[in-house]
DNA sequence: CGCACTCTTGAGGGAGCTCAACATTTGTGG
DNA sequence: CCACAAATGTTGAGCTCCCTCAAGAGTGCG
């Protein structure tokens, strides 16, 4: 439980508890007891998976009013601080494992980490980061620019690539005429409908209604027989 | 909530019922309510996730014994029988979200979502062929052989590959002596630990843990200021 | 026996990784 | 405040891996 200041950390404080971390501390780590989840009030979160191999894998980013933490800690996820942020704490009642935010973790979590397995599958590069573009976008509710707080390395560790293709997949896009960049960290979006169209009807889609697809059948579909 | 029999689908029996689906049935499609879970009696079940563009991303399969279901429905993935499977549903309390049942099936979702983004992430086909075959190894508690009851196409939707380089890179594990095949559907494990250099030291301690992993540290992780 | 489906294998090309160098930004100490 | 160092970001060249296109082999079913 190392990024807990003291009086969090023995327990001293049971409601909601306000905390600060500073740029690239940890919030918690992989093999912590998921004994709490937090709400971003400010700042950027981004959850983790470190691999001995060095390979780090990012399972999601988690903006102002985010939700995040329920499902680690007992599971196999790091938090860290993308920038300086300020967290609500919120203890998860042993016996009452029900509760509402609770609920709401999971649920981003699972968003999180199906978005995850959406960029990762079987897309190409401007596929993902045109992606991962509009979703910053949609999630900051920054209609026109998108605040890029996270580094190039987290970008590529996010969507499976490395840093010199998004570097390039960026380049490109600011090339086309689709996107504009103020320094690396804040990105305007010049052609949104351009940028859809690189990323795919669906995500298009996907990203209006975050995470609600389409049904379609695969089979003939018959009843089955009790 | 096509799939279901029609005593279920009306609801008429609450408590848990025996279902049986074969080959290639669904038993719940993207976007139903989400208001059972399943547990794998008999059989093999893949939960897969449909896009637009007619890629396929599953996310899945789930063994004997295995639950799942829960979020899915009221969220955006389907259920298919992989093969002939008996299944037993149980119903979810409207009022009580915090069911053991329901909770495990959360769980297993999570790990298989985790699971699903190692594999996808930054990995090579021959990685990612060998663990999934060692992870099919040890859930289906078979050290010696490896039943495949998913054909080519559902690796490759599963890996993130084509069926072309799913069915190479297993040959190439048959010609350096670290499988060998009975049919397509059969695989004898050679050479284990072999399997386990090429898919990573990582993930062959991943698939001792199953999902539990040694913290690491990114920062220096001093103290927070609350 | 023929059809349909799955699986396997080969050849060629392109997307993205690796290696390398340079530019830019950020942080630190005098 | 400036000088320097360190970290981060950008860009290029070459090469590898996997996808695409194509054809053939094995299997189950009517």
């Amino acid at each position: 439980m190392q990024g807990l200041s003291a009086e969090v950390r023995r327990g001293a404080i049971p409601q909601d508890t306000i905390l600060k971390f500073r740029k690239g501390e940890i919030i918690f780590s992989q093999g912590d007891p998921g004994d709490c989840w937090f709400e971003v009030v400010s700042g950027t979160v981004r959850t983790c998976h470190f691999h001995i191999d060095g390979h780090r894998q990012l399972t999601g980013f988690f903006y102002q009013g985010d939700v995040f933490g329920v499902e680690y800690g007992s599971r196999d996820a790091a938090a860290e601080a993308v920038t300086n942020a300020i967290l609500t704490r919120h203890p998860v009642p042993n016996i009452e494992p029900g509760s509402l935010g609770q609920n709401r973790a999971l649920e981003r979590a699972l968003d999180s980490a199906n978005q995850c397995i959406f960029l990762l599958g079987r897309r190409n590069a401007n596929e993902r980061v045109a992606a991962f573009l509009l979703i910053a976008a949609k999630r900051l509710l920054a209609p026109g620019s998108i605040p890029l707080p996270m580094t190039r390395s987290d970008i590529a560790d996010h969507l499976g690539l490395t840093i010199h293709t998004v570097s390039r997949t960026i380049s490109g896009f600011v090339r086309q005429g689709l996107i504009e960049l103020e320094g690396p960290q804040l990105c305007r979006l010049v052609d949104p409908e351009g940028l859809r169209a690189i990323a795919g009807e669906e995500m298009g889609a996907a990203i209006d209604n975050m995470g609600v697809m389409r049904p379609r059948r695969s089979f003939g579909g018959q009843e089955a027989g009790a």
